[in-house]
DNA sequence: CCGGCCAAGTTGGCTGTGCAACTTCGCTGA
DNA sequence: TCAGCGAAGTTGCACAGCCAACTTGGCCGG
């Protein structure tokens, strides 16, 4: 099996994604220099045998990963040459771990079904009275704890976790084949502190300083399959995020009291 | 109609920010329900005059924004009803607190002048013998302190900002005036602890825990104009991040059967 | 009642065209 | 020498059209 995964673009057999991989491809293997100048959109074009719109949609995929400027009038300028890691690695930390050359592991601490209360049902679009699943994981990266993940499933995605033998790394692999994907998320980032089972299962002391993301996942219909909230050790770990003018993925905003 | 002059989208004059613009609008005061689905791309042009790839350039805004999902096959959802607007808050400390209701406020600390170190030409790509502006700055949220920023400014924008007075709420603003433009930026997020100095001006204690965000950013034209690191206190602000498949999400269903 | 099939509706992808706005650079003239 | 002008080059924006892939819902038959 090739494992071609790593490159997002070139997964799926559209034309513009495969112009991007290659645009990416060069950049990154630094092909025009640091701060080099690409080639225009119609040479591009021209020398792929695709339209202009063509060219400009793959450029649009670089320049939202912050890989090249774009301005009217002159050619497009790298920014970077070293490999950012795409948002598709945020969405898994399985993906995320095997991405930067990690062996990830995991195992269950708890899992139990109860009624979600009114935070839960706010966050998972759910009615009154519903159940949801919730599991206390342990995360490690090559065999050191780095992570706690609280995870709240709704029931239907929680009836096919809590299938899954307590080991298993990835989650959202053996979901996937049940037809649940996991495609939008929603980060909060902040400081918090260690309660006593965050000290105990990361080896930290309890009010020591965990790094926390708040997770918030739907699927491709827009529906919640996940509430998690992530409790990282300082150093272990640390978040990246490119924005410009013309995308914008990161905002700051004051924090809700909770 | 409560139109705030904040608006991303409509500040200028083309006509796929206009309909983002109105679409936002409409999504986050709830016009088509929680999780309710747009109207087709051919509605929304003929409503608006426009042709079908205007449309789908403004659906491409609010679908990196994270406001509505995008399959193939059926229309829009709605993702989330309550979004900030995005990147001038981001890049503009001032912007950002005035956004919220809050006061901004900001005292320079230090500021001097001394040649680059190894890291500083990495980042803000100098040459060596070059020199750089460094400053350390208090940022106040009505009155409270709330963040200590330490940034690196390369000679041709730390002249600038030498020039300001020490009290000067805003920096991007004046700079903006002298033709210095910042659009993009890379941000790293994690833990560390408070140094001395830290802790002297958050009124906080010596080690702990704060919210780092360290940020490079670049012009339009790819140039590097500041490298800054800047110390949030915790419970004062966390960072938030949508992020998507969008796209790259074939799922093999489980054949029945085999 | 249920399952499968089909048609309508909808978005993704690609092409081709045209014009406007902007940058850059060389040349000209003072 | 240098400021300014202008032409060439480049990207941004918008239009129109075509087909493929996919989802949804209804219809029909078992």
């Amino acid at each position: 099996m090739t494992d071609v995964a790593v490159d997002p673009d070139r997964s799926v057999g559209t034309l513009y994604r495969k112009v991007a991989a290659d645009l990416r491809e060069a950049i990154t293997s630094g092909a025009y220099g640091e701060a080099g100048r690409l080639p225009a959109e119609g040479a591009i074009a021209e020398q792929y045998g695709v339209s202009r719109g063509t060219v400009r949609q793959a450029l649009a995929v670089l320049r939202a990963d912050g890989l090249v400027t774009s301005r009217r009038g002159t050619r497009r300028v790298v920014l970077g040459t070293a490999r950012v890691q795409s948002f598709s690695e945020l969405l898994s930390f399985t993906h995320w771990a095997r991405s930067m050359g990690e062996e990830p592991g995991g195992r269950l601490e708890s899992l139990l079904r109860r009624p979600a209360d009114a935070a839960e049902r706010e966050q998972l679009r759910l009615e009154p009275g519903s159940e949801v699943y919730v599991t206390l994981r342990l995360r490690t990266l090559s065999g050191t704890p780095v992570m706690v993940e609280r995870t709240v499933y709704p029931s239907w995605v929680g009836e096919c976790v809590a299938q899954l033998p307590p080991d298993v790394v990835s989650h959202t692999e053996p979901l996937r084949e049940h037809g649940i994907l996991f495609t939008d998320a929603d980060h909060t980032i902040d400081v918090v502190a260690a309660n006593a089972d965050d000290a105990r299962l990361l080896g930290c002391r309890r009010g020591s300083p965990l790094l926390r993301e708040k997770r918030r996942t739907t699927d491709p219909t827009g529906i919640p399959v996940e509430w998690s909230q992530d409790r990282y050790l300082p150093g272990t770990v640390a978040f990246s995020i490119h924005n410009s003018l013309a995308s914008s993925a990161l905002s700051r905003h004051a924090r809700e009291g909770d």
